[in-house]
DNA sequence: CCCTGCCTCACCCATTCGGTGTAGTCAGAT
DNA sequence: ATCTGACTACACCGAATGGGTGAGGCAGGG
């Protein structure tokens, strides 16, 4: 079965040829496309693919903040990041964000479909294209990264933190409540675990929480 | 006059001696001390200080955070952040936020007020302890962050990037209103008038685009 | 079997929030 | 002198949110 991938980019036309250049190995399966953030987060749970494509910059939630959201419900999601710039400080926060690797746009395609695949078998990818100082500074935010798993966020279960992660997201409760397939009272129920569990006084200061901590 | 201080730091036993080594200092006068980022934004909007020294690690809203949303209402204050970690990544972020320099907490006390006079006179210091990535990493950073001017929230007006900031902190109408000493309803015409901006769709959106824009 | 934790839903009530409209003051620009 | 934009304030309404309480189903561990 071939690697079940996620296009997330909102740039029309290099999303779509990007899919044609995808489509085109045997061994890649293009199962999705987002044209923002939100759109990705969305897939990404919906359709649970083996690796996601994605851009750094997007509407409504940039690249950075819908990986955060992606790992913390589904942690083992491999998010290989892509960027324009060869000296965007956000890849960096993208890695602690949880992103396992990431390539710039005017990478060579087959260094390009190298990375991917390698990036799939487990592999920590960082783009031969990455100015030296950058990368280093990189590799230091992945061991960072990667000790770091006491947060507050942990006392929360799996629901709660999937709740909380769309509300992050800037949905309202009838919105997360449709998403879900539960009923509003039940989505209330979850958030008002959270701030308890968080010990805030509301929404937006447990998005915070949330956001700092993870 | 004395180079006017604020000091953003939870821990009260290190807040405190480091009052005492400053105050210590004829040229330098502590004026207020904050224990958690809130704190911090509040006190530096009402005492308006020459130089802020600020904990990455705080309550409620981390140093980073605190940074953002003061350099939002008060684009040339200076502040220096505080770490214990000589590779905590945050530091990035921060300088990234506005951080002028940033000190490892195991400074010498020396270095530590050489620096403090250094920043107040406009430069940007980076501790001599940083690893040598990080400080590269940094000096990235700050170039890139220099550059950024264009963003959404130019098209606000200060009092109305002021509202975002404190609802960005998690703040109730009614609490940012007794803040800022007016209605309730002053602050609602400002936030509509965001949203309509931002093209959002309520206060999360607008916070989160506040957020990534900033 | 029972207890516990998690997820689910419901109901009530007070508060807050968002949308809309109206309007006064003030400063700066034309 | 007039106009524009910013800041302020108020009113009204419907919707959303938060807090509290209660409760049923269900899986896992003791």
């Amino acid at each position: 079965m071939p690697i079940t991938l996620l296009i997330a980019e909102d740039q029309r036309l290099f999303r779509q040829s990007l899919r044609l250049l995808l489509d085109h190995e045997p061994d890649l399966s293009v199962i999705g496309e987002a044209t923002d953030g939100r759109e990705a987060f969305d897939c990404a749970m919906k359709l649970k693919p083996d690796l996601i494509l994605m851009d750094v910059d997007m509407p409504k939630l940039d690249g950075v903040m819908a990986t955060k959201l992606i790992r913390t419900c589904l942690p083992e999601m491999k998010v290989l990041m892509l960027s324009v710039h060869d000296e965007d400080t956000r890849i960096i926060a993208a890695v602690q964000a949880g992103a396992v690797g990431y390539i710039l746009k005017d990478a060579d395609h087959t260094e390009f479909l190298r990375i991917i695949r390698a990036t799939y078998r487990g592999q920590t990818v960082l783009s031969p294209f990455m100015p030296d100082r950058f990368a280093r500074g990189a590799v230091a935010a992945i061991t960072h990264a990667q000790k770091v798993e006491e947060s507050r966020l942990s006392g929360l279960t799996e629901r709660e933190k999937e709740i909380l992660a769309y509300a992050a997201a800037g949905r309202g409760n009838k919105d997360i409540a449709d998403q879900l397939c539960v009923s509003v009272d039940t989505v209330k129920t979850h958030l008002h675990h959270i701030y308890q569990k968080l010990a805030v006084t509301g929404r937006v200061e447990a998005i915070l929480a949330y956001l700092q901590e993870s």
